[in-house]
DNA sequence: GAAGAAACGGATACCGAATCCGGATGTGTG
DNA sequence: CACACATCCGGATTCGGTATCCGTTTCTTC
């Protein structure tokens, strides 16, 4: 692994800061049009992220990250039941207010190898998180591990599927999840 | 309107049935790939469906009309809650058996007239049918009527994160339904 | 400052969706 | 039956977008 020259750092740089506006202002990812708003050639681009996948994945990355160290933290919580659903509140948030990450969650687990492992560390946390409010008599008993990940994606789905704009998504998005943790409550 | 020509009444037919074939076996649609498996050209089937969407809204209108019909007659039922929640139980059954359903419902109400038309009646007994069981104190008041739609897309899309493959997708579907129903209910 | 490696850029190949129009086919009339 | 006309058919072609390829440029090392 030679050290990276240091234009080529510098286009990564360009790119991912390109894509992150353009995931944040909600339009879809088109590496063709990434190249042209980074001044870039579609060749550079396509080198450093030979599919929209790929660039997807690692705009959501950082995101992810900060998810998972929240669970992390959420275990030192002293009340079980609200170190779960805090978590959870966490996961829809995210999703609604940053396409990207509703994206890579519901990819399928082939492609998208970080994802993957993120994805997976998530649930091992939302597992112990879950087995800790269970434990403490807070959540019923019938609410497997996997199903943490795809009910959050449902929500985020159900507020897409509601919302007029993007705007007021997240209100909606804490009431549905609401609804959803008393149905989960003991 | 001129009665329509014997030959285009028996493509249209053609096509409809190719395409209900293709969307059970959760192929997603193509026109082009349509034409090739009816034997038809592409122009014809162009002519009679403009775009994908189309086609697949008048594939999905049947079962649309069904789950209306099912909506109407459960007004008639005794029981304000049971008629409720199992009219949500077919919403969500008939959208994690037929992707169709699942995508016109989620679809914005911008084009496709006829599925539009039927969702507003759909969201009319959906209201009346809340409104009983709200009267009935056996649902939470703060479920707005504009919200069942979107929930329902919400578990079924849920069930699809979840599901390893289009076998057993119905019973995780009921158990994300029925814990949401907790949460509904009073 | 010369050589070689690494990265750039955009013209071009490619792929699937949608159009367009010359030709075929069904329908009403003498 | 045959003619005329409208309707419909078919697939070659266009079109919009994605991905590749390779001659050129830029960086790094000595």
């Amino acid at each position: 692994m030679t050290p990276q020259r240091k234009d080529a750092a510098r286009n990564w740089d360009r790119i991912l800061t390109v894509a992150r506006e353009l995931v944040d202002e909600g339009t879809p990812l088109q590496l063709n049009d990434v190249a042209r708003r980074a001044g870039l050639g579609v060749g550079t681009v396509y080198r450093h992220f030979p599919t929209t996948e790929a660039l997807l994945e690692t705009v959501a990355t950082p995101r992810l990250e900060a998810l998972v160290d929240h669970g992390q933290k959420a275990l030192t919580d002293d009340d079980p039941w609200q170190a779960f659903s805090g978590f959870l509140t966490r996961l829809v948030e995210a999703q609604v207010s940053d396409p990207s990450l509703a994206k890579v969650a519901a990819t399928a687990d082939d492609a998208l190898p970080r994802t993957t492992e993120l994805k997976q560390q998530m649930m091992a946390t939302g597992t112990k998180l879950l087995a800790r409010a269970r434990q403490a008599g807070a959540v019923r008993p019938d609410l497997a591990d996997g199903d943490i990940v795809p009910l959050m994606c449902g929500v985020a789905y159900a507020t897409y599927v509601h919302s007029d704009g993007p705007a007021d998504r997240l209100p909606t998005a804490r009431r549905y999840l609401a609804t959803l943790l008393r149905g989960l409550s003991a």
